[in-house]
DNA sequence: TATATATGAAAGTCAAAGATAGTCAAAATC
DNA sequence: GATTTTGACTATCTTTGACTTTCATATATA
């Protein structure tokens, strides 16, 4: 069965790309639209819409409240690779090296094919057999020389 | 009688015949329809769809999650490369891994940033933390890995 | 009038419950 | 002896709901 969280987040982008970049919604519309729970709005937004994946979110709460939801703009690949290495811990999981990986793609930072091989190269299914501080330290490490040899 | 693996693995080929080369499976449902526990699942997918021979697979796991599994295209110039992945070894050498993605970049079946995302991550620069013979392991693991995901 | 308080309308938090998949090693089979 | 089958245990992701916080506005009070 599909995700509703997937869909949800579908939906959401939607309407980034038809208003140009901002939205505003209102949780509990957004939530009886979809006949969920209010906060799986939140959850949808805290672990798709976040500042790793280039969105900035605001809200407000009381009578009229809402959220905000912004897509943050990449003008310059090249500074906004060097800014995402730079500001990359020295260790990093599976899950948010994949993260960081579709975003380059989303923003056409990277190519499809390359974000592949960022993909291929710093799996599990490679790594795994590294135990496991070492293996999201490595996995840092390659991703970040990755990225880095794009920059020449 | 016949095993119970050969069978699974069967009718995963015959799916993603069916399919254009992508199938998205889930394991409770696959092992329920077989009658056998889950993990036997992984276990077909371990041992028969890996990287050596032409499968590529991701994986999700909680609600609505699942197992992706791609077949690589073995026609087209990636038979080329579909032929080393399978021919090398377990474990490489970073002199050997860099001869390799040169000849490659040579003979233009992968671009030379392509080449260059090979070699940063195959390096002993982010690998040379691993002790020696797991670090040639490792990196031929990765090699074989990022060159298959360029055949899907 | 100016300030304090109450009320209702949002959104936020967090943890439990549910739904998948992964791992690993013992047991069974070939 | 190697491969396959099984199952107990673990890890990860999603859904749900009870409870909390914040804000705007209406109302009461000095």
């Amino acid at each position: 069965m599909a995700r509703m969280s997937d869909i949800i987040e579908e939906f959401i982008k939607q309407l980034i790309n038809e208003t140009d970049g901002v939205i505003e919604i209102q949780r509990n519309e957004l939530a009886s639209y979809f006949k969920c729970v209010p906060s799986q709005i939140n959850y949808v937004i805290d672990t798709r819409f976040t500042t790793e994946r280039g969105y900035y979110v605001e809200s407000r709460r009381g009578g009229g409240g809402h959220i905000r939801i912004k897509r943050v703009n990449v003008d310059r690949p090249g500074n906004y690779l060097m800014h995402i290495v730079s500001s990359m811990g020295d260790s990093i999981s599976q899950q948010s090296a994949e993260v960081f990986i579709n975003n380059f793609v989303d923003y056409e930072v990277i190519s499809e094919r390359e974000g592949l091989l960022l993909k291929a190269a710093t799996s599990d299914k490679v790594l795994g057999g590294i135990g496991i501080p070492d293996r999201d330290i490595i996995r840092a490490s390659i991703l970040k020389n990755m990225l880095t040899a794009l920059l020449v």
